[in-house]
DNA sequence: CTTTCATTTGGTCGCTTGACCAAATGACCA
DNA sequence: TGGTCATTTGGTCAAGCGACCAAATGAAAG
């Protein structure tokens, strides 16, 4: 295992290890509709603010979402669009599983 | 947000946070290619055998693994097969954001 | 049936995570 | 310029994670 190999699976782990928390799922869920301003992730998760401004801050570290001002606002938007593919995967993974 | 949609989430993330481990996640990719002894697996990640048990299981209560014993040795297998498209996804965003 | 070998389970311990609150920042409005 | 609003940052604390070692399990060989 080079030094290389293992970076790059660091760097793998990094993006599932943001998605591996529900309120973080839930907002690049939503995002997957569309951008959304930080307020409107906050009323989704029903979390504290600064809650949901951290979890944003872990998405938008490894790519997974980018950030946007405008105004007073804060907008996200999905910054990996391939995520959309697995999140459907996963979904049909767990919905099957129940039966 | 519905309890059906909460425990769904909940399950989901589970996956990822599954995934989102650099070992974890070496031996997903290595079965990708086909079925693994543990001790495989072990000399792969090059940890502790129980450790690496221990990841297994991780993996396998979400369903990204099924194992198979056979005499002496447990052999692993991939469980989801459309993880593998996921993989290649993540690989290209951590590849590209590189450069 | 006892030993051996591959793997799992139980336990401990230090590090990380995620929740909240309080305070800082930064843009717009009066 | 001072105030207000949306968001971020810093701090604390309990809970969860991941590493190792030691001991248990279970199949196979002698």
């Amino acid at each position: 295992m080079t030094r290389k190999q293992t970076r790059n699976l660091q760097a793998r782990a990094e993006i599932f290890k943001a998605l591996g928390h529900p309120a973080r799922l839930a907002m690049v869920v939503a995002l997957g509709e569309g951008e959304r301003c930080v307020c409107e992730l906050r009323a989704l998760v029903e979390l504290d603010m600064s809650t949901v401004s951290k979890h944003l801050a872990v998405l938008k570290s490894v790519g997974l979402v980018e950030a946007d001002k405008r105004g007073k606002q804060v907008f996200y938007a999905l910054g990996l669009p391939c995520a959309l593919g697995f999140l459907e995967c996963v979904d049909r993974a767990v919905t099957e599983r129940r039966r």
